[in-house]
DNA sequence: AGCACGCCGACT
DNA sequence: GTCGGCGTGCTC
């Protein structure tokens, strides 16, 4: 009997099977997806048995399996599976992918043993006799544990005296048990379930009349249309079925509120995994599943890897998310692993979102993803008004940051008690250039993306395609001196907001404000019990959470993520302010958002306050078409890094060579350009984007830039097939 | 990755 | 003479 095993080292030439020779004492229990320990060039590794078979042909002198690491872990065939195709699909190691696919706790290299936690208890062990006999002639504090041993058979140890017990103990009156315990109890089960509406009703039905296919829908509901009460019928639907589901949330942030109400109407049946765990926790809900204790699964994204058997629905709420991509390797999609699980599992695949992206909104208007609306607000919440304010006027009359009109309508919202949102737009925040006087910012001519501005050079530069120029001295839009960096902290913004409105109880979230665990949720519940009437934050305050009271967002510089040099730029734009938009009139109250911004004529900020994706989605589609974005054209990113800039260089148009002679002729190849951060720790990086349609030759010529590379220790190439 | 082997320079 | 620098090669 012979094993095939990937062993723990991830380095190209390490990554395939090696085959050892399984000893007698192991032939019945070893099984094909489990760890083991095995000898390697001079030395013990772990691995994972990948197959197993009755004949060896080769000349190797075989050496042998020593033993099976946990007994209890096993990859299943489906999840081997999965992570060859994580290997394909990505380009990393197999032992990365499988690595990516357990807890730390699990993972290969831990060191740690042993992440079972135990309650320890205390019960008798002899017979009664002899118990009321030594009870008999003796008294004290012994005489009394002994009592009430016999009315209540096992006793947690810590209620007990620990001298005592540890003597009685020695006598062999009693012995102490370890139990298994999970670190996360799930709370009760509670009665107070809300029904699906008419629309909800609409949409659960077509899903749960297809629960036995392989159909991926798009679940299109505008924010508060109440997509979480239809992710919560289905998943009930799949378990009385007795089957088992996924729900992905796109960060622990959002998980806090989602889990609470899942714990409400499924109790013990779920099992949580996102980063905010520990590892031990992480290991106790990883257990769960193994041991079919749950049925559900809510996490993010490398939950999607949940060894549950017998799937039944995978659900990703809030589809366009970014957090869904992985950014280093293995580079995946959670959408697109869901999708390879869904197929093998036969059961459909439900992507939510109230501002899908535009690759999937594409394939739903193709016919490849069914689509399903929801329209309306559930509760017949109405949609919040919202209004552009034009911030270059604004700016004349001296207006700087908060407009006459997000003023007035904050001092008012203070009089009626009811709260207000304030987001401040920081990404891309000091490397783009803004004139302060008429909110210019320079576009690259070719790919409309803003340009990157290196102080070093004082160059402008487009990081797609590596157009430069001089940065001007006056705005060459508004002939002022206003050229400079746009960007101001929230904390500045708490300071201003503090001194306009002092009667006002303020609260700050953003990365700062956040460090320790738990702080989001308390500012929220704080925010919730109205302990604030102001939130002031970045894109954390955006995420699906419900403040009856809150009837005005303020969206402070809608022009931040408009201008960030991204080709999804519109439709990051689109998405944020969408979500926080969402937060206004929850309640029974009407809400109003309030967007400033440089460009009022903006299309997307147009089709945002007319709460007008679809007209959004079809401008957008012909702008991705005209410049051969996706979802026209798919994207490949490569990042050449070395310590020497000319040697990077080089090899980076090397590279760029090398496609251009064995990439097919429709193929676009961009750059190399340096890259969006040119040097890190050092390294110096460039980029080459690629554009392509139908390449056949594509996949193995990258397999052979690797190879080529990979030997290479002073050139770095990271290759992302799936870039955002 | 990490260990052995191997071939050259500066030390008790 | 030997200790140890890290270049190369190999690992079932």
């Amino acid at each position: 009997m012979y094993a095939y095993c990937i062993i723990e080292y991830p380095v190209k030439t390490l990554d395939k099977a090696f085959t050892y020779k399984v000893p007698e004492h192991l032939k019945n229990t070893l099984k094909i997806g489990m760890k083991v320990l095995v000898p390697f060039n001079q030395r013990l590794v772990h691995g994972i048995v990948l197959n197993i078979t009755n004949s060896y042909e080769g000349n190797y002198e075989l050496k042998e399996i020593c033993r099976i690491e946990d007994e209890f872990l096993i990859l299943n065939e489906e999840l081997l599976e999965l992570g060859k195709y994580l290997k394909e699909t990505t380009l990393c190691n197999l032992i990365t992918a499988y690595q990516t696919m357990l807890p730390s706790a699990l993972k290969i290299k831990d060191q740690k043993s042993n992440y079972n936690k135990y309650l320890k208890y205390v019960t008798l062990n002899k017979p009664e006799k002899e118990i009321y006999e030594y009870i008999d002639t003796h008294r004290g504090k012994k005489v009394l544990i002994l009592e009430r041993l016999l009315t209540e058979f096992k006793i947690n140890k810590k209620e007990l005296d620990s001298a005592s017990t540890r003597e009685l103990e020695k006598l062999g009156l009693i012995k102490i048990i370890n139990e298994k315990q999970y670190r996360i109890k799930a709370k009760e089960i509670k009665e107070d379930k809300k029904i699906l509406n008419s629309e909800q009703l609409h949409v659960f039905n077509s899903i749960k009349d297809s629960l036995n296919q392989n159909i991926t829908f798009l679940l299109y509901g505008v924010t508060g249309s109440g997509k979480t009460l239809v992710y919560i019928n289905l998943i009930k639907e799949v378990v009385n079925n007795g089957k088992t589901a996924i729900l992905l949330v796109p960060e622990i942030s959002l998980t806090s509120q989602i889990i609470n109400i899942f714990y409400s109407y499924f109790g013990s049946d779920v099992a949580i995994l996102h980063s905010g765990l520990s590892k031990g926790e992480k290991y106790d809900e990883y257990l769960k599943i193994l041991n079919k204790d749950v049925h559900i699964v809510i996490g993010t994204r490398s939950a999607i890897f949940a060894p549950l058997e017998n799937i039944g629905i995978i659900i990703i709420d809030e589809e366009h998310s970014e957090t869904y991509k992985q950014e280093n390797n293995p580079k995946y999609q959670a959408a697109a692993v869901a999708s390879k699980r869904c197929s093998y599992h036969n059961c459909p695949l439900v992507l939510g979102s109230a501002t899908p992206s535009l690759d999937t909104m594409a394939r739903a208007s193709k016919g490849l993803y069914t689509l399903l609306t929801l329209k309306n607000r559930a509760n017949n919440e109405k949609m919040p008004e919202c209004k552009i304010v034009d911030m270059t006027e604004e700016i004349a009359k001296r207006n700087f940051i908060i407009s006459e009109e997000l003023d007035n309508r904050i001092k008012n919202c203070l009089i009626n008690e009811e709260q207000v949102i304030l987001l401040l737009n920081r990404r891309g925040f000091s490397t783009i250039i803004t004139c302060s006087n008429c909110g210019f910012t320079y576009k690259c001519p070719y790919c409309e993306v803003s340009l990157i501005y290196h102080k070093s050079s004082n160059h402008l530069r487009c990081h797609y395609c590596g157009y430069t120029k001089i940065k001007d001295d006056i705005c060459p839009s508004c002939k002022e001196k206003g050229l400079n960096y746009m960007g101001m902290g929230t904390e500045k913004l708490e300071d201003i907001i503090k001194e306009k409105y002092p009667q006002a109880k303020i609260v700050r979230m953003d990365a700062d404000t956040t460090t320790n665990k738990g702080m989001h949720e308390k500012i929220i519940e704080d925010f919730q019990n109205k302990k604030y009437n102001i939130l002031i934050g970045t894109q954390m305050v955006s995420k699906g959470l419900n403040f009856p009271d809150c009837t005005l967002v303020g969206i402070i510089n809608a022009d931040m993520t408009l201008n960030i040099p991204d080709y999804r730029s519109n439709e990051k734009t689109f998405a944020l302010l969408s979500q926080t938009a969402g937060r206004a009139g929850r309640g029974s109250k009407k809400g109003t958002v309030i967007i400033q911004t440089f460009n009022p004529d903006n299309e997307t900020l147009k089709c945002l306050i007319n709460h007008d994706y679809d007209t959004f989605y079809k401008k957008e589609m012909q702008i991705r078409k005209r410049l051969k974005y996706p979802p026209y054209y798919f994207l490949i990113d490569l990042k050449i890094g070395s310590k020497e800039y000319e040697k990077a260089s080089l090899n980076a148009n090397k590279i760029k060579n090398y496609l251009e002679n064995n990439l097919d002729k429709s193929s676009i190849i961009l750059g190399p350009s340096t890259a969006l951060n040119f040097k890190i720790k050092n390294i110096y990086y460039f980029n080459i984007t690629i554009k392509y349609r139908f390449d056949n030759k594509l996949k193995n010529t990258l397999k052979e830039l690797e190879e080529i590379y990979a030997p290479n220790k002073d050139i770095l190439l990271e290759i992302d097939l799936n870039p955002l």
